[in-house]
DNA sequence: CGGCTGACTCTGG
DNA sequence: TCCAGAGCCAGCC
């Protein structure tokens, strides 16, 4: 298998994996990262944070990757994280009382 | 082309 | 459980 085509820009080949999370399942940052290859978790991160401002993100289930404590980061106004685990709920994904997702359960 | 920004991870206390 | 420091690198003014 070759690697990702070096013509497209980092952010595109993150979003790629992303889209292959399945619904009721979670991932993380540095997850992605490995598996993108020669970057590191923060990159992720970052390419997450500019979705909205990429249209390459449109169909991109960013809800579905969280940090590697299992929690969904602080982002945004603060507004964005409570929508994010909402949609995670509606798709299976359980938190439990500290809002905390069991990744050897849910991990992709 | 220089500088700023950012939704992370890991270790240690 | 919370907090701090260091490493990490592409994209956008």
């Amino acid at each position: 298998m070759l690697p990702q085509d070096p013509e497209r820009s980092l952010y595109q080949r993150i979003y790629d994996v992303v889209r292959h999370v399945p619904s009721g399942r979670v991932t993380t940052y540095g997850r992605v990262a490995r598996i993108v290859g020669g970057i590191s978790a923060q990159m992720v991160g970052f390419a997450l944070a500019a979705l909205p401002n990429r249209p390459d993100g449109a169909d991109v289930p960013w809800q579905r990757v969280i940090n590697a404590q299992g929690r969904v980061s602080p982002h945004g106004y603060g507004f964005g994280t409570v929508i994010q685990k909402e949609l995670l709920e509606g798709e299976g994904i359980v938190f439990d009382a500290e809002g905390r997702v069991d990744l050897e359960q849910f991990g992709w």
